[in-house]
DNA sequence: TGACTATATGTCATATCTGACATATAGTCT
DNA sequence: AGACTATATGTCAGATATGACATATAGTCA
């Protein structure tokens, strides 16, 4: 991972372990955040193909607008189990979120 | 859902929803919980073919064997988060657990 | 029998997550 | 310009999850 890329995850709050050289993190790290950030990707993509709001989207899963902007910018303080929960809400199936999951390795940016 | 179904995820501590006729259960409510026990045996099944004992592996991952106890009995206090990174600390793979997240409608006893 | 190991279960202080709110930014329309 | 809609971002009180601890249960071995 380079320094970029990190400075990015900092920024949305994310504390990456305690690697020595600043550089290294762990897989199982990286791929958990990567998990995150992909389910995030795909919460906005569906949301916005429904045609909803962010604050009408939140009405729906008793949320609120500010919550469901902070899960589509991948957010730190938000939860796997809040993302998959919103998406399961948004009609996607057991086969879609393991797609997801799969599929996440991809860049951050 | 029969009852004897849901009695065991109340069992657990299990808080499911406020469907009036007590036995409706929205499929959304159902796949998340599902999710989670899938992981849940998954994670007891990865220790166990490790010869970890739960001390063992709670020690790995900063954690407690009362913790981990929780984790493999499905108890409702353990998020999603604590169960995929647990997973991925025992080395599974992204593949390996978007399947676990797909095959997940499974029995519950 | 007692010692040891593994697991289960309840509790609790603290850490983390959450919805709600305020406010900022940006785009569109009249 | 001002009004309106959508989204972003910071904060915080209350809710939920967490590791740690105590203790119970059950199996094995000598």
């Amino acid at each position: 991972m380079n320094s970029t890329k990190r400075n990015k995850l900092e920024a949305k709050g994310w504390k990456l372990g305690d690697a020595q050289d600043f550089l290294a993190l762990s897989d199982e790290e990286m791929a958990f955040i990567e998990m995150k950030l992909a389910l995030s990707r795909e919460l906005k993509a569906r949301r916005l193909h429904k045609h909803l709001s962010q604050a009408g989207f939140a009405r729906r899963i008793n949320s609120s607008q500010s919550r469901v902007a902070k899960m589509e910018a991948g957010d730190a303080s938000v939860s796997m189990d809040l993302l998959i929960r919103s998406l399961l809400a948004l009609g996607a199936s057991r086969k879609e979120l393991a797609r997801f999951i799969e599929q996440s390795k991809r860049r951050v940016a």
